[in-house]
DNA sequence: TTCATGTGTAAGAAAAATCTTACACATCGG
DNA sequence: CCGATGTGTAAGATTTTTCTTACACATGAA
């Protein structure tokens, strides 16, 4: 039943999550998605008035880092609509979470790896 | 005595922690700095295997999201050492604090505004 | 003076992220 | 059939971020 609290992300996955959010567009689709509740990709571009393709490519980013879900879905009238949803999370930012999340980094370039 | 609970950052200043955050150089910087105590450039840029003017760029970014600060400091033998450390922080990542700082982002280019 | 240490920053290359435009395909209803 | 709606994605321009290299300046010690 976990529920409580989330284990810690790992350094990767912190690092897509902090990337996702870290753009004012993806902040604000976010933000609609929490405040509206579920909507499909051609409405919510109209919601928010940025492109389809540019929307597209917003939500796939914030798909890839878990922070929200989609589910294809006929309307009455036939048409295939493509919903997105917020996947709840929680993740708290502190020195501490930081440390221990870059122990999971890999080890990137040192002078001495040259 | 602010301190049980910050307040809630703004879109901007959320923006820019993320942004600061969502760096595996500055996450490792970050990590070092937090797990081993203040350091001054020249020593840290040896201790993480990175270029100097490098390390530099990325403690910059983390100074201008308030994550770190610096203070100059004069050693035994006359040098001039630019010591950093930690800002104790605390944010939580949670769509509702999405949504709230995404209200006080620019209204951002409309189809409209054209 | 010269060398080793520290500081800072500017210029340009390189890489990554962002955004637009255009195309392709599907279904329903007139 | 055609137009309005939905889906997806690829190509290229543009912008931003990242990184290297090089320079300039300061102090203490040999």
């Amino acid at each position: 039943m976990k529920q409580t609290s989330d284990a810690p992300p790992s350094g990767e996955e912190l690092l897509r999550i902090l990337a996702a959010l870290a753009n004012p567009h993806r902040m604000r689709i976010l933000a609609t998605l929490w405040a509206n509740g579920r909507n499909y990709i051609s409405q919510l571009a109209r919601e928010i008035g940025i492109s389809r393709p540019l929307l597209h490519l917003h939500l796939n980013k914030l798909e890839e880092a878990g922070l929200v879900r989609s589910e294809m879905e006929l309307s009455e009238d036939g048409k295939a609509l493509n919903y997105f949803e917020v996947t709840p999370f929680e993740v708290l930012l502190h020195p501490h979470v930081i440390e221990q999340a870059a122990q999971s980094l890999p080890p990137e370039n040192r002078k001495e790896d040259v």
